[in-house]
DNA sequence: GCATATTTGTCCGTATGTATA
DNA sequence: CTATACATACGGACAAATATG
């Protein structure tokens, strides 16, 4: 289904590119009547939009004061890393040698290899979140899965948070690879145990990270 | 002219339950013109109403075609069980003897076996929904709560392609108690293993059900 | 295949209520 | 308390796509 340029779709890709790579920091205002001025939309459309960026979490809608990007407390930190522990875990058990889910994940391990060879930090970030989504490809509904991307595209934020975004997705290109060796010799539990200890690091370095900034 | 009770989360909510209880079939389509004259809301209003309720999935907005009562496929409740199991499933490895989850699990128990010994089909319905929703509360994130809460609102769109929807619930009042009763006694496996059962008869049951309509 | 009527998509102007300065 | 800014909702208008004859 194709959309008119100035549609609200195509408005909130603007916006939610804009906001990920940090254009818009988290608590920035978005005002309707600048916005639609800026991006020439209409403010329904430019609604129509925000309501899409705020169903993703990406925006915070308050009630009669108006739209900011987010800003996640550690709660929200911890929130996310318990929903993820839950929908990851469920990938690993559901992961079998010939999923495609694992050579999604095994492909997102080396591309995420190569670019941090070639010093190419954001796109180590994109393969990293990419390994992960695919591992929850392995469980067969695609509701998690919308719910897997809506998480990442969440996680953004918080990366947004560190002082080196870059940096800390590099760490973890060696324990994601450990992960997909540990599938590869059908060894789920060793896998989800290695997974777990993934988690609760990065958990830790962005709840360490996200303590910094005050809420609201 | 009607005064509008409220606004687009009114109409939202209005047209939520009449779905829910049947009002409106499946597959049918919800004219712009007619409920916005029925509801005494604006069309922009009515149209907000929409967004809110395809984001959970409950009707279907199809471009320069309109909004329709949404059908579920065989491949839809098969998705749905999917992603309840896994959340389920972690909600009855998460749920401590101490747990509010659990307290509320069994108060939904009890409400629904009232609601049968009295008759009150609807009710057993409610609590059985209830229940499971009790389940995943177990589970620390609020973003699962919610996805929780947006499959069993889609579900209700399942239960109405039963013969029965009453005869449905009321068959699984005593396996939710099966499960109170292993949790209890901090036989989370045995609980996670009735569960794994219940989930597969009604998804065969609705399955089954649902195997009669032809999509669109 | 074509012309028509109907329905949806988008945008505008305005009025009202609410929160903030 | 007043003034400003903003979100919410309404009604109308026209464009675009679809359905119908």
């Amino acid at each position: 289904m194709t959309r008119s340029v100035g549609g609200a779709e195509a408005t909130a890709a603007r916006l939610r590119a804009a906001i990920s790579d940090g254009a818009y920091r988290p608590g920035t205002q978005l005002s309707e009547e600048r916005l639609s001025d800026e991006l020439g939309v209409s403010r329904n459309t430019l609604r129509e939009a925000f309501r899409l960026l705020a169903q993703e979490r990406l925006v915070e809608h308050v009630f009669h004061r108006g739209v900011f990007v987010r800003r996640l407390t550690t709660a929200d930190v911890t929130d996310l890393y318990a929903a993820r522990r839950v929908l990851e875990t469920a990938g690993i058990h559901a992961c079998t040698l010939d999923s495609p889910a694992l050579t999604d994940a095994a492909a997102a391990v080396e591309a995420a290899r190569l670019a941090a060879q070639d010093g190419q930090w954001a796109l180590v970030g994109t393969a990293d979140i990419r390994f992960h989504a695919a591992l929850v490809r392995a469980v067969p509904s695609e509701r998690l899965h919308v719910l897997m991307d809506s998480l990442l595209a969440e996680m953004r934020l918080a990366f947004l948070s560190t002082d080196d975004p870059a940096a800390f997705h590099a760490d973890f290109v060696e324990r994601n690879q450990a992960i997909v060796t540990a599938l590869r010799t059908g060894d789920r539990d060793a896998a989800a145990s290695l997974l777990g200890d993934y988690l609760d690091d990065a958990e830790r370095t962005l709840v360490a990270a996200a303590g910094g900034s005050a809420p609201h």
